[in-house]
DNA sequence: ATAAAAAAGTGTTATAAAGTGCGTTAAAAG
DNA sequence: CTTTTAACGCACTTTATAACACTTTTTTAT
């Protein structure tokens, strides 16, 4: 599961994974997938739902009156959303009006679908092409305090 | 139940939860919902029943001499408004006035519904842009030092 | 205290929009 | 040239919401 994708969204905003990966899911067996927004970057993560079962379960037990806690527990578990997914299937999924709006791909019908191994990101290629030829972006919050409870945990 | 959710409050302050939780709920056998209020923002704190039931023991459990327990109480235990919920019919829950007072959203017909997993939020929605854009809000209580009692509660 | 009126709460139906499934075409890979 | 994959189009299904009708509770006036 690694690798660059620039693949296409349809009408409905759906889009299908590449072929290639349709052996690593099913062979884990996976049936749902998980899009939710990234915490630093205009951009989206994907989950395979048994990954997402083991952040989701952690994040969502700590300490939510601790400030930063709670801000990272409506980015990721208050923004998710759940698909289901049959990896014998087409493998498409739908992303949703407020995460394109997120990642800021409103009316583009394209995307940069980027395996990371575990997990997968979604961006906007623009964005994605200044990311890598080094450029900044608006939005990126970098120097988030992080509380003990969440250092050891990787999203 | 995870994710964000953009609603409407009909005329007499119902709202439907989205199709999409439906199967959760049937799952685990719901037919309560508890809507209360959330001790730090201006925002609602929803609960399914048997959720409700561990925290709401718990929570009375605890020492009310010490007036940050105490100050939880009142906020959490004393203004829950308990709803009977049918999981297989339209899944329809009224906000009380005073909580909808609470929330700011005493006019708006639109309400945010944000699941984070064992529990939902509901917002005003520009409370919640403000909020998710970096915002502070007016009635926030950040500096809470909390007792080791409910260290490792979370509300 | 009683009746009338108003308000609050419950349930049903209709319809536009959003989401899903699947066949077809076009492009790419072997 | 054959096979696989990606993209597109269309039809069908589900969902959200507004409008309406009815019941129950509360308030007001006599």
């Amino acid at each position: 599961m690694f690798g660059f994708n620039n693949i296409s969204l349809d009408k409905k905003s759906r889009f299908s994974f590449p072929a290639k990966y349709r052996d690593a899911f099913v062979n884990s067996n996976e049936n749902q997938i998980v899009i939710t927004k990234d915490p630093q970057y205009p951009a989206l993560k994907v989950y395979l739902g048994s990954e997402w079962n083991q952040i989701s379960t952690k994040l969502s037990s700590l300490q939510g009156l601790d400030p930063v806690v709670r801000n990272l527990q409506w980015t990721i578990l208050g923004n998710a959303s759940v698909c289901d997914f049959e990896p014998t299937g087409r493998m498409q999924v739908l992303i949703s009006a407020d995460l394109k709006k997120y990642a800021q791909i409103e009316e583009a019908n394209r995307i940069c679908l980027i395996g990371m191994g575990n997990k997968f990101e979604i961006w906007n290629q623009e964005n994605w092409e200044q990311r890598q030829t080094g450029g900044s972006l608006a939005t990126e919050i970098l120097d988030i305090v992080l509380p003990e409870s969440i250092k050891d945990m990787s999203f």
